[in-house]
DNA sequence: TTGTAGGCGTTATCAT
DNA sequence: ATGATAACGCCTACAA
């Protein structure tokens, strides 16, 4: 397992705690030179003695130097660290947007920070506060309105992504739920329903997924009311089970069904076949995310697919041009629209 | 969407490009005070006169000042960073992990800065050359061995995550596949299979879990061979039912598979499915890693559950013992150990 | 090949 | 309540 030889304190010694860290001035102490020799070895630069370097490089090991990342970024520019709110990553859907970030950060040769909120408010804050001191723009999911988030940032770029209702100030990235609910509604008329209710995730204010449905549904000339909504728990498998039960209890009626998301659509069609319903035929699910999750359940998930990807791969963009002092894209340039992916449960 | 109002250059001008950025200095000079008052009053000290608190206040809007992160670090120290190398963000076991390290940390009040490397043994140097100089410690998967990480970590400490097969000098974070692999083989055994095959993950030097899986089913006394053992292109669902329909073919003899990981495993419980094989009636399917992805398939997957998270938070705490100079966790405690997780498909 | 001087942007300390 | 001065640790000139 573990030995002494590689992992070791400055000059050896175990378990003397941590000591105070060895600087470019030490090193230059021990090796018999100045300073400037030592950064001279240390970052390969030509235009010294191999002795010399060799004997440097010894002090840097024995003292486990490591040159201060604080006084290097002051003399070089050019580090840009991104933060990235994430509100859950036991959703599959946040880790997807997330790789789409890492790698557009990559590419760019950022460095990416990330957070976890755990959909808490409070945490949301709390990372906005940290990553205000220590990163050069900020990109992620919120809850909190406009105004706390400005307060919190002082000042950074701030990347929203799928900023829900409200209109906001900051620069963002969506998703064009009324294409997409566009598609979908259509798909399931088109297989007859005229009875479709929802599980929305979003409890409070209603989201532009529930506002497309509506909008989508009447459209077609369909019944609907806000007894046909139920409100999932959480956007997860349990809390789409419970909201389908409760659906089956209040409307029997419905044959169709649209999940906020696909984890939610999910806890649908299993909740539905516990009670004896069968998916699609006595009742249809469609969901909306397009997790690779859809394929392994039975039925497999019909949804309405998004690029998560492009979605952190357009936010890291979005973070360049504010950095840039250009304009955000805006409108459709900004925003990702679902692909209707027909699968068996509706 | 955005408007300029909050977000914009510097002196409010949008469009010529991005200009220097403005230091403490430029906001005492605007303001009229030494830059000693801006930095009271930017940290809200005390001892300043809300007047020209204000002022100041006002200029740095006006400047969009935002303290360096560098020159802070520099004088004030205590700001931990660590880097955090994932081999595939897609992959749910590792969100879970990453989940348990961004947790311990903010405990810590450490940032984590995230790379995904996709399994890619030059991204992992190239994260780890970048990291070198940007945190303070990294953990993570590695497929490169020791010396060449330690060539590029430059001094860093490093904690491992499941080192594979090979021992390291490094500090780690280990699973009992051992302990696991018992009661998994004790499982089936017990259901009356004799006949038991893998789908291996590892294409190159037998893992810890094979070996585990040939120990296991040695010392009960029951037939197997290289030919019973699969390989799995990849850690995913595809590469599952490839290697899955391959063993199908080649040894037809077999009423269990043992799967690498619970992706692999449910693409062998496809596979099978497809071939007509009924799951676990006609083949026993075991898995390994308890992702929630197991409850959801169907049959549910019988599987050995690790507290992925906990994983993290270990790594998490081993890096704090390096840190903190003292000698790393070894043996059992520094492993987390699988746990049956009986459902329906074995 | 090596060393010296100066500055990067901030905060702490000590005066005023 | 405010300002001057000196670090913090490193690097880029320039000089030797």
């Amino acid at each position: 397992m573990w030995t002494d030889e590689q992992q070791r304190e400055p000059g050896g010694h175990a378990s003397d705690g941590p000591r105070r860290r060895a600087t470019i001035h030490d090193v230059a102490q021990l090796a018999g030179v100045s300073r400037q020799t030592v950064s001279r070895a240390v970052n390969d630069k030509g235009e010294i003695d191999p002795d010399t370097k060799a004997r440097v490089l010894e002090a840097v090991r024995m003292l486990d130097y490591r040159p201060s990342r604080f006084a290097r970024g002051l003399v070089r520019k050019g580090t840009v660290t991104a933060g990235l709110v994430i509100p859950d990553l036991m959703n599959p859907f946040f880790p997807e947007v997330a790789a789409g970030v890492l790698e557009a950060a990559e590419e760019r040769g950022w460095q990416v920070v990330v957070w976890d909120t755990r959909t808490d408010g409070a945490k949301e804050r709390e990372a906005l506060g940290v990553l205000s001191h220590q990163a050069d723009a900020v990109m992620g999911y919120f809850k909190n309105d406009d105004e706390v988030l400005a307060r919190y940032l002082g000042g950074l770029p701030l990347v929203l992504l799928e900023r829900g209702p409200q209109q906001t100030r900051f620069a963002a990235v969506g998703i064009d739920a009324a294409a997409g609910l566009e598609q979908g509604i259509a798909h399931l008329v088109r297989a007859g329903h005229r009875r479709i209710g929802m599980l929305d995730g979003d409890r409070l204010t209603p989201g532009p997924r529930r506002e497309a449905f509506l909008a989508e549904v009447r459209r077609h000339g369909l019944p609907v009311d806000d007894g046909w909504i139920a409100m999932s728990d959480g956007h997860g498998v349990a809390g789409g089970e419970a909201a389908m039960e409760q659906l089956l209890d209040a409307r029997p009626q419905l044959t169709a069904v649209f999940g906020f998301n696909d984890l939610i659509a999910v806890g649908a069609i299993r909740a539905a076949r516990r009670r004896g319903r069968r998916v699609p035929e006595d009742l249809a699910v469609l969901g909306f995310d397009g997790l690779s999750l859809g394929e392994l359940v039975e039925p497999a998930l019909t949804t309405l697919r998004l690029d998560k990807r492009r979605l952190g791969r357009l936010a890291v963009e979005q973070v360049a041009r504010l950095r840039a002092g250009e304009k955000p894209l805006t409108g459709a340039d900004a925003w990702v629209a679902p692909e209707l992916v027909v699968r068996a449960s509706a």
